[in-house]
DNA sequence: AATTTAAATTGATATTTATCACTTGTTTGC
DNA sequence: GCAAACAAGTGATAAATATCAATTTAAATT
C-alpha cells in the first residue's frame, strides 16, 4: 500500500458508491480526506476472514471473489465484487471481525475506508442512514433469496443460476469471460468441481450455452432461466 | 385485530425492543401511539410472503416461526421468533413487499408498528439508526453461518444446528417442548420428515439426547456441538 | 520447444439423501 | 368412546451427488 492517491478525490470518481450521493459537500470531503488506496495483484487477499475489521473497501477497477472459508477448508464463494459496490460485512456492526474473506481475481486498485467514517455519518445524517439500511437490506434480501435456491434447487438449477448472475449482476452480457476456474464455480453453487465440468456439458448439448474453459455464451436463456426457475 | 390495547404503553411493556431504548420520551410516546396490537392463534398467519409490507412486527407473548416458501410449496423455515425480537424483513428498505411468511406456533399477542415510524426514527435519531443497522446486521451474520452450514455440512450436522439453536437461542436450556413437527424440522434444516426422524432415533441411540414426539432432553451437549461442529 | 504444473475432463464407484408405500401411534371432533 | 385425520416411524428402493483414479488439455517456466 503506497501513500500516494491515484484517484483524485472521492468528488470526481466515476466509480464512487452512488449512496455518497446523500453525503452534503464537506462530509464527502471528509470521506475523501479519510481513504487510502492500495493496489492488488490477481490472486492477492485484500480482506481476510476472521481478521480484525476496521475498512470498508471499494473497488475502483477490476474484481474480486467474497467468499466464507468454511468446514474442511471447503471456501462457499458469495459473491463477485466490482466498482462501485460497498464491501462491508455484517461484523462492522457487530463484532469488528471480517465475517468473509475477499481476493482479487484480475489486478486491483482498491479504496479502504474506515468503518468510523460510516458510523459518524450514519449518527449525524438521516439520508445516509437510510442509504446504508437499503444497501444492507438488498444484500440481505439476496442472501435470503440465494440460501433457499440453494438450499431447494438441484445442481442444474443452481449452476443455471451462477451463469445467470453472471450475465445479469456482473457482465450485463450473455456472452462473458468465465473468470472462476470449474473449482470455483463449484464453490459458488455448491457442487463439485466435477459436477460442473458435467452439468456444462449437459446445457452445451442441448444448446442452452456455448462453453469452454475460460468462456460462456449463453444461447438459450429462456431455456436456462427455465432450469434454473424449476430447480 | 381488535382496537383496544391490552398492554399499556411501551415504555413499560417488559418485552419492548431493546433498541427503542436509544428514543427520547417523545419519541417512544411517537411509537406507542402508532402501534396496532392485536391477537393471534396458533396456526394462523401474521405475515404473508409477497403481500405488500407496510408494519414491522413484535410479538408480546407466543412464538412464530418465520419462513420463505420456496419451490414447489417447499417451505423452509428461517427461524423461530420470540418476544423482544424486531421482525422486519429486509423489504421494508426494498421493495415494500414481505420477504417471507410468520405464521404462529402458538397463541400470539403481537403489536405491528408502520415502517414510517422506523424510517422517521432513522432519519431524526442516529443513535436508532444506528441501533437499526446493528439489528440487521446480527441478523445478516446468523444468515450468513446458516447459509454456510446448509451447504456444507451434512444431516446429522444441520439436524443438531437445529437442535441446539432450539436450546440456546429459543428456549435457553437444554430440556424442551418441541414445539415443531417432524416434517418442520425438515423444513428448517432442509431435509426430509423421514430422515429427521432417523437421525433423532441415532442420536438416542448414541446417548446425545432423549425425544419423543414433542420433547427434546439435549443429555450430551458436547457431543451435538462436536457433532454440528464436523457437519 | 521441452518440461513442469495446474486445471479440465472422464468413467467407475461409493455415499448421501429423497421418495414411496406402508404401519403404528395420537389427537380431536363428534 | 369411537373414528376420522394427522403425525410419527419403518423398510425398501431410487435418485442425486460426491469421491476416487486416471487422462487429457492448457498454461507457465525454463
Amino acid at each position: 500500500m503506497s501513500g500516494t492517491n491515484l484517484i483524485e478525490s472521492c468528488e470526481t470518481c466515476t466509480k464512487a458508491w452512488k449512496n455518497f450521493r446523500t453525503l452534503t459537500k464537506s462530509e464527502l470531503q471528509y470521506v475523501n480526506e479519510n481513504r487510502y488506496e492500495a493496489i492488488f495483484k490477481s490472486g492477492e487477499i485484500l480482506i481476510k476472514q476472521g481478521s480484525p475489521a476496521s475498512n470498508a473497501l471499494f473497488l475502483a477497477s477490476g474484481m474480486a471473489k467474497i467468499y466464507i472459508e468454511g468446514i474442511n477448508r471447503k471456501n462457499f464463494i458469495m459473491s463477485i465484487a466490482r466498482p462501485g459496490r460497498l464491501i462491508m460485512g455484517p461484523g462492522a456492526y457487530v463484532n469488528s471481525r471480517h465475517t468473509y474473506s475477499v481476493a482479487a481475481i484480475t489486478d486491483i486498485q482498491a479504496c479502504f475506508i474506515s468503518f468510523e467514517v460510516f458510523r459518524h455519518l450514519v449518527r449525524v445524517n438521516g439520508a445516509f442512514a437510510e442509504a446504508m439500511l437499503e444497501d444492507i437490506s438488498v444484500k440481505s434480501l439476496r442472501t435470503h433469496m440465494r440460501m433457499v435456491n440453494l438450499a431447494q434447487k438441484k445442481m442444474p438449477g443452481r449452476l443455471a443460476d451462477v451463469l445467470l448472475y453472471f450475465a445479469n449482476d456482473v457482465f450485463s452480457s450473455d456472452e462473458y469471460e468465465m473468470i472462476l476456474s470449474r473449482q470455483e464455480l463449484g464453490e459458488m453453487a455448491n457442487m463439485a468441481k466435477e459436477s460442473v465440468v458435467r452439468i456444462l456439458k449437459e446445457f452445451e448439448e442441448a444448446g442452452v450455452i456455448y462453453s469452454d474453459a475460460s468462456k460462456i455464451k449463453i444461447l438459450a436463456k429462456d431455456k436456462l432461466m427455465l432450469i434454473a426457475a424449476k430447480g
